[in-house]
Parts: structure tokens; C-alpha cells; sequence
RNA sequence: GCCCCGGUGGUGAAAUUGGUAGACACACCGGACUUAAAAUCCGUUGGCCGCAAGGCCGUGCCGGUUCGAUUCCGGCCCGGGGCACCA
């Protein structure tokens, strides 16, 4: 044995050990594991080259939870694979005029050396990449069975143009009114696409988010529950007589409207509509003003984070429609804050009643009806906005027949009558919009369809599966080369024969996404996208990742579940039992400013910190000039901010061990985790202790453990187990609801109480230390599985630590005959006594009483005291 | 604007969900070892008062419930995130 520890030597031996017996691969119903299957996921990386310490936090975290499972008698899958199709391939072709696959699987293959340093548990027999024929041809699959059903459909539509990607995005892809990814102002444009009837499974994702995913983070459940946006309410129409150009009427002669207060439709004094609604076309023809504010409207509706601060503006049409159930004439309007993407790009004005349009119809001096009460108030001095939100307080009045309704009562009165008369009915309407799943881009699954000049749109045969993407394609910013490609382009028609031509539209990289973690369970299944394999492992017991997935892949992935169930590919309703959404990595930032405002970024470790006598940071200097720079606060790591620390680096330099000791210390693994580079020291030197306290003890342990059950009768030897045996108590605990970083500190506490232990040299006192040191390397091992794997083995222990029993709590070290007990007077901390465990309230009563420290805070007797077995007695007086 | 999540020493954090606040670390300071430095080891470290024993205050702020509140309730302030003319 070394005497001192050296993580390039550990962990090249233990990772050589681990490939020698392919110590990580899964397999079905594996006896040795009699608790069963646990599948522990992480959200597949992207290759962009290398790994980011957000990937080393992701997949420590796993690889914990993979170890002590494992330990524990469970049969653990960590697969691995890659998001490999996307767009920063295609501008890195661009940039080095490589083709994307190149430049993918060549980071492939990096970061998955990367990931072998790190020591993670990886089953690589199962590892795929999205952009594989072997695997996208599943999307494809899948593709033209959903357009068989009608859940893919072709439709023309206003679609979010990335003028800089060149691409096409979902709503989810633009982040206030820019692309997600470039950045670059989001124009409209009119393309013929393929969508995704997710909206169908709305209220179904809906339901199981808001109700039955109890493992999921709750601000995860609120995310996708807002993002989904149902509202319930009465979809209706006035009706009219304007004329289109054609002579007919505009609508069929019908203004229709959504609202989810249809108990106010008689408050109605106005309608507004969207700039883009026929009848604001239709009115503006002959009107130079209102053309120019529907140009207006059209410019600003593109900016949408500035949309809810712009001030509500409206310009009347001229054109009026019928209340349906007065029969009054109602003056319609364009309205700038009418969206035409919600309900029918029309709303009823209701301007007692609703915010927006009392602010309107105070803007414009359009009448106010009121005709609602709030309950128990007069109808005079209800003022609309104190209860206008609150539906179960509401009753209708100033309505006629209507009038003395509650909400509930009134919604159904009114969609009644409206129905009656033909023109409405109760409805659901939901802010999710279908899924849009082309682009107009090369690296990506292409769409398995094929035109023809005579058949038009024909859908690839599946016999014809995989359509092949051609890899030696380098896009060159002008759009898809696939329209320049003639050999991917030529085919046959699969109807008619004649020539035709291929679609050159790829999928949405989320569609990669939506079952890859499926096909981790089934690798090599070339008849179906998955197997039987499948419906063991699924549904995953726990996937782990970033909330910046907390709504897109996650939705996504949910919804292609349910079409598979659908299918009868999978018999579950939702992919993912359990979800950990671990926490940012952030770093400090340092920057100067030029004189022009232009900030230039210093990565951290270029920086020299200088602090004051408490620590704080005072001033920092460029190591390189040794020139001041300023101090920019802590932020998530990345590229623009250059406060990226490269794990790659850290491995180098103190072990991979050393690494994920830190990060699953330094904070929660949901909580955000500040890079400190002194933490890892402190890290680092914890494990060099670990290692230079095995090497001092080596000759004292006797690894079998025989002479244990004669042990332990000494006051230090008792001590020492109750107190190792406490800590692992609580580390189980803590390893049951993953706060992984008081597991680490409970291993420090461990190494601490075993070095402070006053042990004399008997046989027992090793005993009790080999048994102590047992339990130490199987509760250090899964957040550091090599050094603790060589100690075991420098140590004597029997066979391979991966596969160790978990350590036991051993009941009868907890016993004390004796418990120190808190004394409070009036809840405040005054002293403490020593009683016999079996002490009954009585006697602990008198003991305190009579503890002299706490006597003086006593005058006369105490009105009631309180004892709460085991921990303190508080004497009230 | 609405909805979430946070706010605890110089710093990262803990407190098994109402019972010893600050575990475990980092940093700082003091000491040992060393010719010296690094490494290592030992010790102090929430604030205030006090020579000390000890006392008082203390988990963003103000109240409340309770024998007892970081934890529960009400009202504010601050930070982070999500949604945002959604009818």
C-alpha cells in the first residue's frame, strides 16, 4: 500500500477493475439483485465537445444514488447516450467547414472518455445517438403512424421565422419575442408544416401534472400546469350582416368570442378584435387610419415581453354586430391587446367587469354596465374590481332573467340560451398550442415524406425505413443543403413510380428526446422501437436534470408516451415516476470595462483575490498584468461570462474523486452550487486524510469481523460504535431523500470521531475500528467509489465494495444507559442533567428541578413542567 | 400584474419538519513542526457586555399562536425563477 494517496493511480486501477468484469452492465431480472429494478436516468447531454461541471453535478448525483441502490440490493440501470442532431453541429460545421457528423461523433467520443475519468456507472452496452439511422428511423416510424391517425397533420400556418437560424420555432423555442437559441427578433411567416396534435392530450397531461406525478418537484408540476393554460368558459357569437368582398358574409356572419365570464355577457357594450381578424381587414379597406393602426398593431405584436406593458390602445371599425341574447347593437373595435393566436382573436368587452376593458372603455368613454354584485353587498357600491376574480362571491344582477344567479348557476343559464338559439356553447380552451415538429434544417431526422408531381404528398413506405440523412453534408448559412443534395432528393414515387422528390424538412430535436430513454432498455431492437425489455425498466424510477427542462422536453416527452401507449408499444401513462431537478453550478465573475461600456470576462482562475482580515473579497487582480479587475458577482457558469470551470482540469488535478466529493458537498443537490476553489482543496485534503488514516490503521484490521461480537465493552470502544452507528442513521436517512451533501459531511464526522477515539491496543478495540472503517468505505463509496474501492481492497475487506452489503445500523450501539437531557426555564436554555434512559417523567422532573444551574431562574413553584422524552424539560414558572 | 421558491455567522451550508440554532466544511486568526516555505497537526471563531464566572441579544422586518417558533399563521421588505394584454 502507497502511504500516501495518489487519485491518478486509484483511479486508473479501480476504472481498469471496473472494465475488466464490465462491473456496470445491466441486465433483466438479475438475481443478484432480489429488491428489483431501479431505472436512474439522467437527461442526455448534448455533445458540444466537452464536459461542463452542470454534467459532472448531473451525473454524480445519478451515480450516488446508482451506488447506494445497487448496495442496497436493487438491479440499477444508468444508461448514457447523446442529443446528437441539432443546430450548434451545423454552425460548427460553418465555422470549420466540417460536416456536422464528423464534428458530432468526434465529440462523442471525447466527452465519453470524459465521463470514464469521472468513474460513473454507465451501462455503455445500451448507449445511443440521435443521430444513428438505427435510431431515428424510430422517429420516423413513429412519424407516419401519427399522420395515419391524424395526431400529425400538414397545415399552412404563421409559424416563429428565426431570422438568423434560418429555422422555423415552436412558441416554447421564443423566449419574449426572440429565438431561444440565437437570440435573434422573431419575424412571422407563412410555411407549410407538420404539427403535433399535443393539444388533444392536453387535459390528460393536465390531470396527471396537477394530480397524480406526487414525485415531482412541485414548481415543476406549476410550470407545465401554467404552460398548459386551461380555461373553462362559453365559446359564443353575435351575429351580423357584414359583407366580405365576395359579397358573402365575413364568418358566416358570426363574431366569435371565448370568455370564461359569460355570467357578465349582459354587461357586454363593446366587442375588440384582433388587428389580424377579417372583419379589422375588412373594415380598414376603405379606411387609411385604421389601416395604419393594424400596421402598428402587426409591428409591436412581434415584441411580446413589451405587449404587456403597452398601453391598450383601440381604434373603432364602424361595424357593428348584434348582442345575441339583447339584441343590441354593439360597436366592434380593434383592439392592440386582442391576441389573434387565443380563442377566435376576439373578445366580448365587458368593461365593468374586466380590467382590461375598463381601462379601454375609460380610454375611449365607451358606456359601463354593471351586472354583477358582489354576494351579501348592494348592487350600488360594489366597485368592479373588488370581487370581479372571485367567482364564488358573485351574483348577477341589472340582467334581467339572469339576475340573482351565482356564477356557477349563470354559465349555465346563459350557455342554455345561447345554445338555444344556436350560436354557442360551453368550452375548454387551453394556451398550449400544437406542436410545429418541421425545420428547415439539415441535422436533424428527416421527415419521411416524399412529393410527387402527380400523387402530391406521399408517405414513405415503412418498408423503405430508415430514410438515410446523408452525413457528408456542410451547410453553408444559405439553408438546407439537403435541397442541394440530388441523391438524397431523387426517388420514386412509393404510389405511382414515377420520379419524385423527397421532403427535406428534419424533425424538432425535442422529438429525439421524446423516447430515447426508452430505447436505452431495448438497445439493438431492430423490429420494434422498443421490446420486452422495455416494459421491465419502465416507467423510469428517477430521471435527474436541469428545470431549464421543466416544461419543453418534459411536455413533449409525456405526450409521445401517451401515443405509444396509444400504440400499445408501452402499458404505463407516464414516462417518469420520480423527477430531480438539480440545481444551477454557478462561479464568480470578474470583468473590465473599456470605454465604449464593452465588458471583457476573466475566467476565475486567471484572477488573483485579495481579502480583508474576515475573508471578504476586497479586490481582485489579473494574474497575467497584475492589474486590477472588477468584481462581477456569482453567476452560472458559462461561455459568455468566461466563469467556467473545466471538470477536465479538476480531474488532472485532484482525482475525480476529489470532484464529486465536492460537488455533492457544497450544496443540496436541487439548490444551486457556488464553485469554490478552496472547497475543493478542503475536499481534496479530506480524502488525503481518509488515506493516510487507512494506511496508519492497516495493521490493526481484521477484516473478518470475527472478533466483533466479543467486543465493544469498553467506555471508548461503546463511544465509538454508538457514535458511528448515530451517524449512519442519519447519512441512511439522508441517502433516502437524496440531500447527498450532509451524507458527505457525515462521513467527515465519521473520519473525525475514529481519529479522536482514546481506542487502547486490544483485540477488541481492532475489532471495533475494523468494523468502524467497514462502515465508513461503503457510506464514502458512492460519491467516491475509487478510493474507497482500493481501500477495501488494501484493507482486506472481502470482495468488491461495489457490491458490498450496505452497512446495517446495529440497534444495540445506539443503547445508552444513560441520556443527557436539556433543561429550559420558560423555553430558554438553562442547563442540562444526566438520566438513566429508563428514568420515568417524574424522576426526569425532579432531576431537573434539583440541577443547581437552572435553580436560580426558579422562584416558588413552577406552574407546569413539560418533558419531552429523550431530548429536554421545559419549566414554566 | 399573477404564480412559485428562497432570505440562518466572514462564506457554502445543517437542524431527521414545533424541542440544545449554526452540525460538517471553507476562510480568518493564534500555536506546534520547519533554517524557511508548502504540507500536516492542535486551538479560537454569531454579536454585545464582562478580568472572570456568567449574562443579554440573535435565523430579512413587524405582529400572532404555543410551555417552547429557523420551522405554524397574518402583514410587509428584499433576492431568484416561471408566466404574462390568455379574454
Amino acid at each position: 500500500m502507497q502511504e500516501k494517496y495518489s487519485p491518478a493511480d486509484v483511479e486508473k486501477a479501480a476504472q481498469a477493475h471496473w472494465k475488466a468484469i464490465d462491473a456496470y452492465k445491466a441486465v433483466e431480472n438479475d438475481p443478484r439483485f432480489p429488491k428489483g429494478k431501479y431505472y436512474a436516468c439522467s437527461m442526455l447531454p448534448y455533445p458540444s465537445g466537452k464536459l461542463h461541471m452542470g454534467h459532472v453535478r448531473n451525473y454524480t448525483i445519478n451515480d450516488v444514488m446508482y451506488r447506494y441502490l445497487r448496495m442496497n440490493g436493487y438491479n440499477v440501470l444508468m444508461p448514457m447516450g447523446w442529443d446528437a442532431f441539432g443546430m450548434p453541429a451545423e454552425n460548427a460545421a460553418m465555422a470549420n467547414n466540417v460536416p456536422p457528423a464528423q464534428w458530432t461523433y468526434s465529440n462523442i467520443a471525447h466527452m465519453k472518455e470524459q465521463m470514464e475519468s469521472m468513474g460513473l456507472a454507465i451501462d455503455w452496452s445500451r448507449e445511443m445517438a440521435a443521430c444513428k439511422p438505427e435510431y431515428y428511423k424510430w422517429n420516423q416510424w413513429m412519424f407516419l403512424k401519427m399522420l395515419e391517425k391524424g395526431i400529425i397533420y400538414k397545415k399552412t400556418g404563421t409559424v416563429n421565422w428565426d431570422p438568423i437560424d434560418q429555422t422555423v420555432l415552436a412558441n416554447e423555442q421564443v423566449v419574449d419575442g426572440r429565438g431561444w437559441r440565437s437570440g435573434a427578433l422573431i419575424e412571422k411567416r407563412e410555411i407549410p408544416m407538420y404539427y403535433a396534435r399535443i393539444t388533444d392530450y392536453a387535459d390528460e397531461l393536465l390531470d396527471y401534472v396537477d394530480h397524480k406525478l406526487p414525485g415531482w418537484p412541485e414548481r415543476v408540476r406549476i410550470m407545465q400546469s401554467n404552460w398548459i393554460g386551461k380555461s373553462t368558459g362559453v365559446r359564443f357569437a353575435f351575429p351580423h350582416s357584414i359583407a366580405g368582398a365576395d359579397g358573402q358574409p365575413i364568418g358566416d356572419g358570426k363574431l366569435f368570442v371565448f370568455t370564461t365570464r359569460p355570467d357578465t355577457v349582459m354587461g357586454v357594450t363593446f366587442c375588440a378584435v384582433a388587428a389580424e381578424h377579417p372583419l379589422a381587414t375588412h373594415a380598414a379597406q376603405n379606411n387609411p387610419e385604421l389601416q395604419a393602426f393594424i400596421a402598428e398593431c402587426k409591428m409591436g405584436s412581434v415584441i411580446e415581453a413589451d405587449m404587456a406593458t403597452m398601453e391598450k390602445k383601440g381604434m373603432p371599425t364602424g361595424l357593428f354586430v348584434t348582442h345575441p341574447l339583447t339584441g343590441a347593437q354593439v360597436e366592434v373595435w380593434v383592439g392592440n391587446y386582442v391576441l389573434i393566436t387565443y380563442g377566435d382573436g376576439a373578445v366580448m368587452g365587458v368593461p365593468a367587469h374586466d380590467e382590461r376593458d375598463f381601462a379601454f372603455a375609460k380610454k375611449y368613454n365607451l358606456p359601463i354596465k354593471q351586472v354583477i354584485r358582489a354576494e351579501g353587498q348592494d348592487y350600488s357600491d360594489a366597485a368592479w374590481q373588488e370581487w370581479y376574480g372571485d367567482k364564488s362571491v358573485s351574483i348577477v344582477a341589472n340582467s334581467g332573467k339572469y339576475d340573482g344567479l351565482n356564477y356557477a348557476q349563470a354559465v349555465d343559464a346563459v350557455a342554455a340560451d345561447l345554445a338555444a338559439l344556436g350560436l354557442g356553447e360551453k368550452k375548454v380552451t387551453f394556451r398550449l398550442r400544437d406542436w410545429g415538429i418541421s425545420r428547415q434544417r439539415y441535422w436533424g431526422t428527416p421527415i419521411p415524406m416524399i412529393n410527387c408531381a402527380d400523387c402530391g404528398v406521399v408517405p414513405v413506405p415503412e418498408k423503405d425505413l430508415p430514410v438515410v440523412l446523408p452525413e457528408d453534408c456542410v451547410p453553408d448559412g444559405t439553408g438546407n443543403p439537403l435541397n442541394k443534395h440530388e441523391a438524397f432528393l431523387k426517388c420514386d414515387c412509393p404510389q405511382c413510380g414515377k420520379p419524385a422528390r423527397r421532403e427535406t424538412d428534419t424533425m424538432d430535436t425535442f422529438v429525439d428526446s421524446c423516447w430515447y430513454y426508452m430505447r436505452y432498455t431495448s438497445p439493438g431492437s431492430n423490429a420494434s422501437m422498443v421490446d420486452a425489455r422495455n416494459d421491465y425498466w419502465m416507467p423510469m424510477d428517477q430521471y435527474i436534470g436541469g428545470i431549464e427542462h421543466a416544461v419543453l422536453h418534459l411536455l413533449y416527452a409525456r405526450f409521445w408516451t401517451k401515443v405509444m401507449r396509444e400504440f400499445g408499444l408501452v402499458k404505463f401513462d407516464e414516462p417518469f415516476v420520480n423527477l430531480l431537478t438539480q440545481g444551477m453550478v454557478l462561479n464568480e465573475t470578474y470583468y473590465r470595462e473599456d470605454a465604449a461600456g464593452k465588458k471583457t470576462w476573466f475566467n476565475p482562475a486567471d484572477v488573483e483575490l485579495t481579502t480583508d482580515d474576515k475573508g471578504r473579497p476586497q479586490s481582485a487582480l489579473l494574474k497575467e498584468d497584475g492589474a486590477p479587475v472588477q468584481i462581477g458577482g456569482t453567476e452560472k457558469m458559462s461561455k459568455s461570462k468566461n466563469n467556467g470551470i473545466d471538470p477536465a482540469a479538476q480531474i488532472e488535478q485532484y482525482g475525480a474523486d476529489t470532484a464529486r466529493l465536492f460537488t455533492m458537498f457544497a450544496s443540496p443537490p436541487e439548490q444551486t452550487l457556488e464553485w469554490s476553489g478552496s472547497g475543493v482543496e478542503g475536499a481534496n485534503r479530506f480524502l488525503r486524510r481518509v488515506w493516510s488514516y487507512a494506511y496508519a490503521q492497516k495493521a490493526r484490521i481484521d477484516a473478518s469481523g470475527a472478533a466483533l461480537t466479543a467486543a465493544a465493552n469498553g467506555d471508548a470502544q461503546k463511544t465509538l460504535r454508538r457514535e458511528l452507528h448515530k451517524v449512519l442513521q442519519q447519512a441512511d436517512y439522508d441517502l433516502k431523500r437524496i440531500q447527498y451533501n450532509t451524507v458527505v459531511s457525515a462521513c467527515m464526522k465519521m473520519l473525525n470521531t475514529m481519529e479522536s477515539a482514546k481506542l487502547d491496543d486490544s483485540a477488541e478495540s481492532n475489532a471495533v475500528l475494523s468494523e468502524g472503517l467497514a462502515i465508513f468505505l461503503r457510506l464514502l463509496n458512492p460519491v467516491a467509489p475509487h478510493i474507497t474501492h482500493v481501500l477495501w481492497q488494501e484493507l482486506g475487506y472481502a470482495g468488491d465494495i461495489l457490491d458490498a452489503a450496505w452497512p446495517q445500523v446495529d440497534p444495540a450501539a445506539l443503547e445508552q444507559s444513560e441520556i443527557e437531557m436539556m433543561i429550559q426555564v420558560n423555553g430558554k436554555l438553562r442547563g442540562s442533567v444526566k438520566v438513566a434512559k429508563a428514568a420515568d417523567k417524574a424522576a426526569i422532573e425532579a432531576a431537573a428541578l434539583a440541577e443547581e444551574s437552572v435553580q436560580k431562574f426558579i422562584e416558588g413553584t413552577p406552574k407546569k413542567v413539560i418533558v419531552v422524552p429523550g431530548k429536554l424539560v421545559n419549566i414554566v414558572v
